[in-house]
DNA sequence: CTAGGGTTAG
């Protein structure tokens, strides 16, 4: 905005042309417009007739200002244009174009300015030819940088730094030490500069070596009493992992600022030594160096990883005091810091305060939203964020996807994965994994897996993300394949992979195969069973009717059996019809939770499966009287991007006369009579003595037939429901799905259901 | 005149 203002007041009709763009917001307009004026205005009244070249100030100043928007490709036209009038660019411009490609990466570009200096500018100065070898770095073009650096006649310092620095950048060390030689025995003394430029890209264990050895040839350079490459020697060290030398340099140092001591501060936060970090803030303070607001920033940080409450108000405190609480580099971090002591209401005053959020802020504010589910919030701030237009960034969006996933918004999600490739934003492994996760939980396993093969190379919660989505839809030799491919690649499994691992084994009765997994899991992968291995453990021999197996596992094994142990058994005791030990688990469960909904529902399954009728009636008057009523049951579907949600018997949808015909029709071509097996669902509805259990309006059905008469008929049908689904309502679905040829897409409270041709993927056990 | 530092994610 600036250059455009600088370039209007020098307009001829300057006055004019400012006040059009305080009221309107078109400046790119008035630049295409002035551009030919002022060509011709130069032109018509070069009075002076003047056959050589013009310096021409106001094109130039054009020029700079069409560079610095970042218009590379309008200012190649409008040079083409100052060409044909004979006007000269400056070497402003130059610097300014050159540095512009370089922020942007564009090579073709930078190559283009260069041949152009090369050819209108014969002798160009040293400076126009570092300007165009930054420019190559910046493009990360090596061979040009190098050919360039080869071409120089006037080689200072600037280029000694530059060629030098842009090798170590990109890993090629020893490229680097050996020009360093070059230099030094061409006869130039190394500067701070080089020194530093080197020193930021040392940045893990394999440079320590090389490091040290910058470090004794700083020394004998007579530089080791600068400051800023003494803090940069020593953040080179933390980098490197050597904490002990970098503090052995840090308490060598003369005079340090709040730039050194924050390096440290970071190193020991960073090795997780968060009260080391603490104290050094209070020797800092105590010695009364300046404060600024960088330092409150890792302050925060290792407050946020110590969780200490108290300490992180006491900081809070003292930024207010020192005025610093509407910067955004102080009040960032104070939002992330409430955020990760779970005190959202805080973290959301502290993100009001700041006076002008930048992209860092708005993700916290809406990583805080995710992290404590407030998952609408997030997708709610997300919009804001975005129709007020501050930059978005890679970190906002792997939130969002995770919020996406969490409120299963296919439609939401698939359209911030566009944006966010159209900005260069899908972040690798991070991006990419929630993306995965987002997919699968939406229903579309198809996109998940498309979205896990154009990783590159996936680590570990990439595997175990696709892995996981392979379990939950039902694809347990997949799941195991990818598994083995996942090691095959040298990633490591992790607890979470394993359960990932274990769940599709529970899924599809492969009993061998997760007891082999269990069993060499600390030795093979080094990862320690928690209670969720054994409850998947419990969940698989219980599926496969080993109830006996799960029993033990339950008494032996080395956890307390929580809800979960508990549920899984008494859930293989129902479908095996196992009174004698589903009572035992029904009891054990329900003494851990009265109020558990679930623990009835399978205590009342199981009576009426062995035909225990009386002990079935008194256990729904136990729910009756218990006013059991949790959660309303409620399925929804999204059809062109808007959710269409349905509870048991609902008649409130507008297109509810065909829903119901569909319905019918349906249900006519079943001789289903309604079974005895109680649903969650129809616990929900608490008018149990009332209601028979026939299911026929429940809502997972009401939602299928809705889909049935609004979506094409070649697209699956994919429901949600934030209960389990019942028996009677599966049989439905794989019904609906033989005489439709529709495929159904079902995810319930636990997993995902395919139905295809009359079978369900997860072979009927959920 | 500057250099040297930080905060957000699966």
């Amino acid at each position: 905005m600036s250059s455009i203002n600088s370039f209007t007041a020098l307009s001829p009709n300057a006055s004019h042309v400012v006040g059009a763009a305080a009221s309107d917001n078109a400046p790119n307009i008035k630049i295409a417009k002035f551009a030919q004026i002022s060509l011709n205005h130069t032109l018509s009244s070069s009075s002076l007739k003047i056959p050589a070249k013009q310096l021409g100030k106001v094109e130039n100043l054009h020029l700079v200002s069409l560079s610095k928007q970042g218009k590379l490709k309008e200012a190649r036209e409008f040079l083409n244009q100052m060409d044909d009038a004979c006007v000269s660019v400056s070497p402003h411009s130059y610097e300014c174009l050159l540095e512009t490609c370089g922020n942007l990466k564009s090579l073709s570009d930078g190559r283009y300015f260069h041949e152009r200096l090369g050819r209108t500018a014969k002798n160009s100065s040293g400076f126009l030819q570092n300007c165009v070898l930054r420019m190559y770095c910046d493009c990360g073009s090596l061979g040009d940088a190098q050919r360039l650096f080869d071409e120089m006649i006037e080689r200072n310092l600037v280029s000694w730094g530059k060629i030098i620095s842009a090798y170590a950048q990109a890993g090629f060390l020893s490229k680097s030490f050996w020009l360093f030689r070059d230099m030094l025995e061409s006869g130039v003394k190394p500067d701070l500069l080089i020194y530093t430029g080197l020193l930021k890209y040392f940045k893990n264990p394999s440079y320590l070596e090389a490091g040290k050895q910058l470090h004794s040839h700083v020394i004998r350079g007579g530089l080791s009493s600068n400051l800023s490459v003494n803090t940069a020697i020593s953040n080179m060290y933390v980098k490197c992992g050597w904490l002990e030398g970098a503090k052995l340099l840090f308490d060598q140092m003369a005079d340090k600022d709040s730039v050194a001591w924050t390096g440290l501060m970071v190193g020991y936060t960073q090795a997780e030594k968060p009260k080391d970090a603490l104290s050094l803030f209070a020797n800092m303070v105590m010695e009364g160096v300046e404060l600024d607001d960088f330092v409150f920033s890792i302050v925060l940080k290792a407050c946020a990883g110590l969780e200490d409450l108290k300490l992180g108000k006491q900081i809070h405190a003292y930024i207010v005091k020192l005025g610093l609480e509407s910067n955004v580099s102080a009040g960032t971090p104070l939002v992330d810091f409430y955020v990760k002591c779970d005190i959202l209401d805080s973290a959301c005053r502290a993100f009001e305060r700041i006076s002008e959020p930048n992209d860092v802020s708005w993700s916290a504010m809406i990583c805080g939203f995710c992290q404590n589910d407030k998952f609408e919030e997030a997708v709610k701030t997300f919009k804001s964020l975005r129709s007020k237009g501050p930059v978005l960034n890679s970190f906002i969006f792997t939130n969002l996807f995770q919020a996406c996933s969490a409120l299963a918004d296919f439609s939401l999600g698939a359209q911030a994965h566009a944006d966010a490739i159209k900005g260069g934003l899908v972040s690798y492994l991070y991006g990419e994994s929630a993306l995965v996760t987002m997919y699968s939980k939406c229903g579309r396993l198809d996109y998940a897996t498309e979205a896990f093969e154009s990783i590159d190379a996936p680590d570990t919660v990439a595997w175990t993300a696709i892995i996981s989505g392979n379990a939950y839809h039902g694809n347990a030799s997949e799941a195991l394949r990818l598994f083995g491919r996942m090691q095959n690649c040298g990633a490591r499994p992790n607890a979470v992979t394993l359960i990932a691992v274990l769940t599709a084994c529970s899924h599809s009765g492969l009993v061998s195969e997760a007891k082999h997994h269990m069993k060499v899991m600390r030795s093979e992968y080094g990862v320690h069973p928690t209670i969720d291995h054994y409850n998947c453990m419990i969940d698989v021999y219980s599926r496969a009717g080993l109830l006996k197996e799960a029993f033990e596992l339950i008494k032996n094994m080395p956890f307390d059996p929580d809800k979960t142990s508990w549920k899984c058994f008494v859930g293989g005791c129902w479908t095996y019809k196992n009174l004698e030990l589903g009572e035992i688990g029904a009891e054990n469960l329900l003494q851990l939770d009265q109020e558990d909904t679930a623990g009835y529902v399978l205590l009342f399954n199981l009576y009426t499966s062995c035909e225990k009728w009386e002990e079935a009636a008194h256990i729904r008057k136990l729910m009756t009287e218990r006013n059991m009523r949790k959660e309303l049951s409620c399925s929804w579907i999204t059809v062109k991007g808007k959710v269409h949600r349905f509870v048991v018997g609902d008649k409130h949808h507008p297109q509810t006369g065909e829903i119901y015909s569909k319905l019918e029709e349906l249900n006519h071509s079943t001789n289903n009579n309604g079974s005895d097996i109680l649903s969650e669902e129809d616990v929900s509805l608490c008018s149990l003595p009332e209601r028979k259990a026939y299911a026929l309006d429940h809502s997972e059905r009401l939602a299928i037939a809705f889909g049935l008469i609004s979506t094409p008929t070649n697209a699956p049908i994919v429901i949600f429901k934030n209960l389990r689904a019942c028996k009677d309502c599966h049989d439905f679905a794989k019904h609906v799905s033989t005489i439709t040829g529709r495929e159904i897409i079902v995810r319930d409270a636990c997993r995902f259901h395919h139905f295809q041709s009359g079978e369900c993927s997860c072979n009927d056990y959920w």
